[in-house]
RNA sequence: GCCUGGGUGGCGAAAUAGGUAGACGCAAGGGACUUAAAAUCCCUCGGUGGUAACACCGUGCCGGUUCGAUUCCGGCCCCAGGCACCA
C-alpha cells in the first residue's frame, strides 16, 4: 500500500474499474426492491457548476447507500438541451446552436464522469434530439385532439428597435437587454395547454405527497390559487358588450365606487377613438413588462374612460377607469373595485379623487374609518340597502343568490393558476406541429409525418426569427387540401420536454413514447433538484404525468413520491450564476483535490436544503481529513493487521473504541436514511476517526478493535467518497464488492453505557453535573442532584420550590 | 407588491421530540518536530470581569407562554428563492 494519499491515480484508476463491468447498468429485476433516484437535468451551459455538482453528489450519494441498503437502483443522466442560452451564444460568437449544445454536452459529460457519478449512461437522453421531441409533438396533437390544447392571444415583451419578442430575463428595468429600446407589451395568438382543467386534482393530490417538503406543497397550493367567489357583469350604456368582473368579496359589492379595466380591453380602445388623450394613456400603458413582480411594484396609473357601467344591484352608474395593473390576458381583463375594504384600490380611489364608500364595520359596530386605509377584514354590512346588518359570510351567500337569480351573476371557483402558454417564438426549441391552411384553418401534422425536423441551415443574427426567415421551413401543403400551406414557426417552451423525462428514461430507445418499463420504475423514488424549480418545473411534470396517465401511457398518478429540494450555492450572498460573475470552478478544484474531496467538502459545507455559502478554504480540510484517514489505514495494513476474525474488546479503551464505532453507525445510518443530514454524518466520522487517532493500544484485540472502526468508516463514507474507499476496502483486506456490500447494523450490546452525564440546572441554568448510574431511580438522582456543593451554594439555606427530574437528562431546582 | 424559506462565534455550521448553546470543520494565535520550509502532531479559541474558582451577558429586534425557549406563539427588521418567456 503506497503510504500517501494520491487521488489523481486512484481515482481514474477505481472509474476504470466501474467503466469496464458496466458498474451502474441496471435492469429490472423482480428479485430486488427497485430504487428510481434522479437528479434534475441540467441545461447544457457550458460547464459544471457548483449548483450542479452539489445536485448531482448528493443524487449519487444516495443512490450508493439505497444500492447498500439491497435496491436495485436506477440512476440516469441526461441533457436538458434546448433553450435560449444557445441562440445568444449564437449570435455573440457565431456558432451554431446545436454545435455548441453538443459540445457542452460532451465536455460536462465528462466532468460527470470525472467525479465519479454512477450513472446508467447506457439511458442518456438529450431533448434536442429528434428522437427525443417527436413524441412530445405526437403527444400535444394528442392533447389538441382531446381539446386540452387551444390558442388565444397573450402578451409578450416586444422589442420594437430589434422586432423580436423577449424573455422576461432580457428586459431589464424596462428596455431591451441588447439595444436598450423600451419594451412594449404586444399580444400575439400561441398555443396553450388546459392546465387549469387538472387543477382540482394537482391541489388535491398535493395531500397524498408524504415525501414532499411542506414548503414546497404549500408553494404549489399557493400558485393554483383555489378562491370561491362571484363572476358578474357590469351593464355598461351604449354598449352590446358588458363587464364581466370575478370577485372573492361580493360582500363588499355594495361599496363598489369604480370598475377597472385593461388597456387592452375592447371597452378602452373604443374610448380611444375619439379622445387622443386615452389614445396616449393606452399607448402608455403597453410600455410595459408583462411580469407580475413588475405589474405589482410599478406605480398605479390611471385614466377615467368616459364610459359608466350599471351596478348590477343599485343601478348606480359607476366610472369605468383604464388602468395600467389590470392585464388583459389575466381573468377578464376588468377587476370593480372597493376602495374602502381594498388597499390597492384604496389608494387609488385617493390618487384620483373616486369616492370611498365603507360598507363593512368590525363586528359589533356600526361604522368604520377607513381615512387612513382600507378596512380589508371580513365584518357586519352597513349602508347596504337589503343587506344591511348581515356578516360578510351571509352576505356573501345572500349577494350571490340575489345575482344568480336576476342572471347578473354566478358563484364560481377560480384559480390563480393560468393555462401554460407553450409557444415560443424562437428557433432553439421543437416545432410545434401544426399547419395553416387559408381553408382548412389549423391543421394537425399527419402523424407519419413527425416529427417536424427543426432545420439546421438558418441565419442567427437577432434580425428576424430564424424559422420564419427559413427559405423552405415554412411552405407546405396543406395535410387536408394539398393546396400551399403555412407551418407554425413557433417552438415549445422548454419545460415541455423537461415535463416528461423522467419517464423516458424507463425505456430510452424505445419507439413508443414510454413502455410498460415506465411502469416498473416509476413514480421516482427519490427526486433532487434545486428548490428555485419548487413551483413551475415540478407543477408541469406533475400535470404531464397525469396527462400521460390520462391517455393510457402511465399507470401512477404523481410523477415524484420523495423530493429533496436542495438550497442554491451562494458566493458572497447571491446565487451563483454566469450574469452576476461570481462563479467558482469546480473543476479547478476537481484538479487539484480529486473528486473525492470536492464530493466531501461540498457535503459537509452545509445540509442539503440549506442554501450553501461557498468558501474556497475548507475545501483544504475535507483534503486532510481524506489523507489521514488514508494515513490511518495505512498505519494498520502496515502493521500487518487484515481482517482479523472476531472482534472482542477486553480493555476499557477497546470498549469505549467500540461504543463509538457502533454509536457513530447508527447515527450516520439515520442522518443518511431519514435525515439526510450528510453534514453531520461526515461530522460524526470525523469524530470517529479522531477517535482511533487517539487509541494507543496495541496487540491483537486492540487491533481487531481499530480494524473494525476504520472498516466501518470507510464503509459508511463509501456513498459521499468512493473512489477512496474502494481502495481502502481493499488495503483492509476486504475481497466483497464495495458497492453491493450490505449496509452494516450497529451491535447494540457495543453501544450500551453504564453510566451518563446528568445536567443539573438551577432555575433553568447549569450549575453542575453529575456521572450516574443509567438505572439511578428519581429520587437517588434528586438527593445527588440536591447535594451538590454548586446547588447547596445557589440554594443557600432554602427550601427549593418544585425540583423537575427529566430521566436520563437533567434534574432542573426552583427557587 | 404577493407567496415560500432563512437569520446562532472571525467564518461554514451543530443542538433530531421544549432540556448542557457552539459538536465537526475553517480561519487565527501559541507550541513541538525540522538546517529551513512544507507537511504532520499538540494546546487555546463567543463576549465582559476575575490570578483563579467562578459570575454575568449571549442564538436578528421587541414582547409572550414555560421550571426551562436557538426550538412554541404574536409583532417587527433584514437577507434569499419564486412570481408564469432564464433553466
Amino acid at each position: 500500500m503506497e503510504e500517501n494519499y494520491r487521488p489523481e491515480t486512484i481515482e481514474p484508476d477505481v472509474q476504470q474499474h466501474w467503466d469496464v463491468n458496466g458498474a451502474f447498468q441496471v435492469q429490472e429485476d423482480a428479485d430486488k426492491p427497485k430504487f428510481y433516484c434522479l437528479s434534475m437535468f441540467p441545461y447544457p451551459s457550458g460547464k459544471l457548476h457548483m449548483g450542479h455538482v452539489r445536485n448531482y453528489t448528493i443524487g449519487d450519494v444516495i443512490s450508493r447507500f439505497q444500492r447498500m441498503q439491497g435496491k436495485n437502483v436506477l440512476q440516469p443522466m441526461g441533457w436538458d438541451a434546448f433553450g435560449l442560452p444557445a441562440e445568444n451564444a449564437a449570435m455573440q460568437h457565431g456558432v451554431h446552436p446545436a454545435d455548441w449544445t453538443y459540445d457542452n454536452v460532451d465536455y460536462m459529460r465528462s466532468q460527470l464522469k470525472r467525479l465519479g457519478f454512477g450513472y446508467d449512461w447506457s439511458r442518456e437522453v438529450t431533448t434536442c434530439d429528434p428522437d427525443y421531441y417527436r413524441f412530445e409533438q405526437a403527444f400535444f396533437l394528442k392533447l389538441l385532439d382531446k381539446g386540452l390544447v387551444y390558442k388565444k392571444t397573450a402578451p409578450v415583451n416586444w422589442c420594437p428597435h430589434d422586432q423580436t419578442v423577449l424573455a422576461n430575463e432580457q428586459v431589464i428595468e424596462g428596455c431591451c437587454w441588447r439595444c436598450d429600446t423600451p419594451v412594449e407589451r404586444k399580444e400575439i395568438s400561441q398555443w396553450f395547454l388546459q392546465i387549469t382543467a387538472y387543477a382540482d386534482e394537482l391541489l388535491a393530490s398535493l395531500e397524498q405527497l408524504d415525501g414532499w417538503p411542506e414548503q414546497v406543497k404549500t408553494m404549489q397550493a399557493n400558485w393554483i390559487g383555489r378562491s370561491e367567489g362571484v363572476e358578474m357583469t357590469f351593464s355598461v350604456a351604449d354598449s352590446a358588450e358588458p363587464l364581466r368582473v370575478y370577485t372573492t368579496r361580493p360582500d363588499t359589492l355594495m361599496g363598489v365606487t369604480y370598475v377597472a379595466v385593461a388597456a387592452e380591453h375592447p371597452l378602452a380602445l373604443r374610448a380611444a377613438q375619439d379622445n387622443a388623450e386615452i389614445a396616449a394613456f393606452i399607448d402608455q400603458c403597453r410600455q410595459q413588462a408583462t411580469s407580475e413582480a413588475v405589474l405589482e411594484t410599478m406605480a398605479k396609473k390611471g385614466m377615467a374612460s368616459g364610459v359608466y357601467a350599471r351596478h348590477p344591484i343599485t343601478g348606480e352608474s359607476v366610472p369605468v377607469w383604464i388602468a395600467n395593473f389590470v392585464l388583459m390576458g389575466y381573468g377578464t381583463g376588468a377587476v370593480m373595485a372597493v376602495p374602502a375594504h381594498d388597499q390597492r384600490d384604496f389608494e387609488f380611489a385617493q390618487q384620483y379623487g373616486i369616492a370611498i364608500k365603507p360598507v363593512i364595520a368590525p363586528v359589533g359596530e356600526t361604522s368604520v374609518d377607513v381615512s387612513a386605509a382600507a378596512f380589508t377584514e371580513k365584518g357586519v354590512l352597513i349602508d347596504s340597502g337589503a343587506f344591511t346588518g348581515l356578516t360578510s359570510q351571509q352576505a356573501f351567500d345572500a349577494i350571490a343568490d340575489f345575482l344568480t337569480e336576476k342572471g347578473l351573476g354566478a358563484r364560481q371557483t377560480h384559480y390563480r393558476l393560468r393555462d401554460w402558454g407553450v409557444s415560443r417564438q424562437r428557433y432553439w426549441g421543437a416545432p410545434i406541429p401544426v399547419i395553416y391552411c387559408d381553408d382548412c384553418g389549423t391543421v394537425p401534422v399527419p402523424e407519419q409525418d413527425l416529427p417536424v425536423t427543426l432545420p439546421k441551415d438558418v441565419v442567427l443574427d437577432g434580425s428576424q426569427p430564424p424559422l420564419v426567415a427559413h427559405p423552405t421551413f415554412s411552405h407546405c401543403q396543406c395535410p387536408r387540401c394539398g393546396k400551399p400551406a403555412r407551418r407554425e414557426t413557433d417552438t415549445f417552451d422548454t419545460f415541455m420536454e423537461s415535463s416528461w423525462y423522467f419517464a423516458r428514461f424507463a425505456s430510452p430507445e424505445s419507439e413508443l413514447m414510454v413502455d410498460q418499463r415506465a411502469n416498473h420504475w416509476l413514480p421516482v423514488d427519490q427526486y433532487i433538484g434545486g428548490i428555485e424549480h419548487a413551483i413551475l418545473h415540478l407543477l408541469y411534470a406533475r400535470f404531464y404525468t397525469k396527462l400521460m396517465r390520462d391517455v393510457g401511457l402511465l399507470a401512477v398518478d404523481e410523477p415524484f413520491a420523495n423530493l429533496l429540494t436542495q438550497g442554491m450555492v451562494l458566493k458572497d450572498g447571491s446565487k451563483m450564476s454566469k450574469s452576476k460573475g461570481n462563479t467558482v470552478d469546480p473543476q479547478a478544484l476537481i484538479d487539484r483535490y480529486g473528486a473525492d474531496t470536492v464530493r466531501l467538502f461540498i457535503m459537509f459545507a452545509a445540509p442539503p436544503e440549506q442554501s450553501l455559502e461557498w468558501s474556497d478554504s475548507g475545501v483544504e480540510g475535507s483534503y486532510r481529513f481524506l489523507r489521514r484517514l488514508w494515513k490511518q489505514v495505512y498505519q494498520q495494513v502496515n502493521a500487518g493487521v487484515a481482517t482479523p476474525g472476531t472482534v472482542e474488546a477486553k480493555t476499557d479503551a477497546q470498549r469505549e473504541l467500540r461504543r463509538k464505532t457502533h454509536q457513530t453507525l447508527a447515527k450516520v445510518t439515520d442522518d443518511m436514511a431519514r435525515r439526510h443530514t450528510f453534514n453531520t454524518a461526515i461530522a460524526a466520522n470525523m469524530e470517529l476517526l479522531n477517535a482511533v487517532s487517539r487509541f494507543a493500544e496495541t496487540g491483537a484485540e486492540a487491533d481487531a478493535v481499530r480494524h473494525e472502526a476504520l472498516t466501518l468508516i470507510v464503509l459508511m463514507l463509501s456513498p459521499i467518497t468512493p473512489h477512496i474507499c474502494q481502495i481502502l476496502w481493499q488495503h483492509l483486506g476486504h475481497t466483497s464488492d464495495l458497492l453491493d456490500h450490505l449496509w452494516p447494523t450497529p451491535d447494540q450490546k457495543a453501544m450500551e453505557e453504564a453510566s451518563f452525564t446528568c445536567v443539573v440546572q438551577v432555575n433553568g441554568k447549569l450549575r453542575a453535573k453529575l456521572q450516574v448510574a443509567v438505572d439511578i431511580d428519581k429520587e437517588a438522582l434528586q438527593q445527588h442532584a440536591l447535594a451538590e456543593p454548586q446547588v447547596v451554594k445557589f440554594l443557600d439555606g432554602k427550601t427549593p420550590k418544585k425540583v423537575i427530574v427529566v430521566p436520563g437528562k437533567l434534574v432542573n431546582i426552583v427557587i
